[in-house]
DNA sequence: TTCAAATCTTGCCAAATGACAAGAGAATTT
DNA sequence: AAATTCTCTTGTCATTTGGCAAGATTTGAA
């Protein structure tokens, strides 16, 4: 084995909606991916049909506007499983892109395989449903600072909730996932300097 | 019956995940509920446990910013279900707060009772996540918006997209929805008049 | 190593939005 | 109907952010 899969069994029972012994169950359909730095995971048009567990590794989601630029629109990490909620669940084209910004390892399953797992283990409904939840929850809240917090605030509470951003992601794609120009982002920067 | 099951048992019908007998057996779980103008469905500090499915009426979900002003977060209406999504799966308190705007007419079950039917219903879990998955698509078509989109085009695509809604809320709570002060929403509509 | 491309910063100015306060208008209560 | 409260508009001015372009810095490829 690639890299230990223990490390995705406890994935599941970390996420304390199953046992162990369902854990294993679970983790044992999983298959290793690999996605090299640069290459897309998920290309816009393409029904997202892989769940992926990350290990090691760090990517981001964009689309891009009316003028055609970039908008970044998620990073992911090893906390929460990668895919596109919309496209994964109901079979449909994405408007996304996943690409990876560093060498990524991990598990995945496809859309039938996550299925029959909701059908075969119960628990594994929780954690789907509570994946779902929790990533909802967390779109609610970066929602609510958009619209109550100025961009410098989103940036320092960025830095602080997710410090490894900037260790792979160019200002370029932060500033648009903070919904603001570079341009502004490093002015942002140069004002915070001189605190 | 106050006022007719069958639109309820319709709502399930139409979102293709359940037949029409099984329709019925959900919409035979649920109860009648009312809540008059201006009182809250669901108080921050709560658990939300209703899950409500309304038939006539119009709701908006608020919370506080730091500064103690109030933050329009959602508005509901007859097309999607009613509840604060991560205090109702994750039985936490609720970080929000649902008001009826008008007098709302709909039926309701309980966490209980969703989870019941979940398991002797395998369709309607598909139903629920759905609604899930819907709810969360929107909010990232929304946040997509905040991101990209002048306040001008926010608000021009929501009288689009939701022309009720000015019918029922105030400029302060729209003007907060969009991520801007009823100050400047009033603005934009005096220069789009000039148009 | 060298060159080219990408990234980041900065200056200048414009546009969008906010803060505060006053006043007009509407809705609600008594 | 009058009084009160809430809602909406408007003026003035400050702040935030954007657009564009140039230059500095870093990164990556040849």
């Amino acid at each position: 084995m690639l890299f230990e899969k223990i490390y995705l069994q406890q994935f599941f029972e970390n996420s304390r909606q199953v046992n162990a012994i369902k854990a294993k169950e679970i983790a044992d359909v999983f298959e290793e991916k690999e996605v090299k730095k640069g290459e897309l995971f998920l290309k816009e048009g393409q029904v997202s049909n892989q769940y992926l567990i990350l290990k090691d590794g760090f990517m981001r989601a964009y689309s891009f506007d009316l003028d055609d630029n970039e908008v970044t629109t998620a990073f992911h990490s090893k906390t929460y499983p990668v895919f596109e909620v919309a496209s994964f669940f109901n079979r449909t084209p994405s408007k996304e892109n996943i690409q990876a910004l560093t060498d990524c390892y991990g598990w995945m399953i496809t859309y039938e395989q996550l299925n029959m797992l909701f059908h075969s283990i119960p628990e594994f409904r929780n954690f789907g449903r509570a994946i779902l939840v929790k990533g909802f929850a967390a779109l609610k809240t970066r929602m609510l600072s958009m619209i109550t917090e100025t961009a410098e605030e989103r940036y320092v509470a960025l830095i602080e909730s997710n410090p490894e951003i900037f260790l792979y992601a160019p200002l370029k794609q932060i500033a648009s996932y903070l919904g603001i120009t570079d341009t502004s982002l490093s002015r942002i920067r140069k004002e915070m300097m001189k605190k």
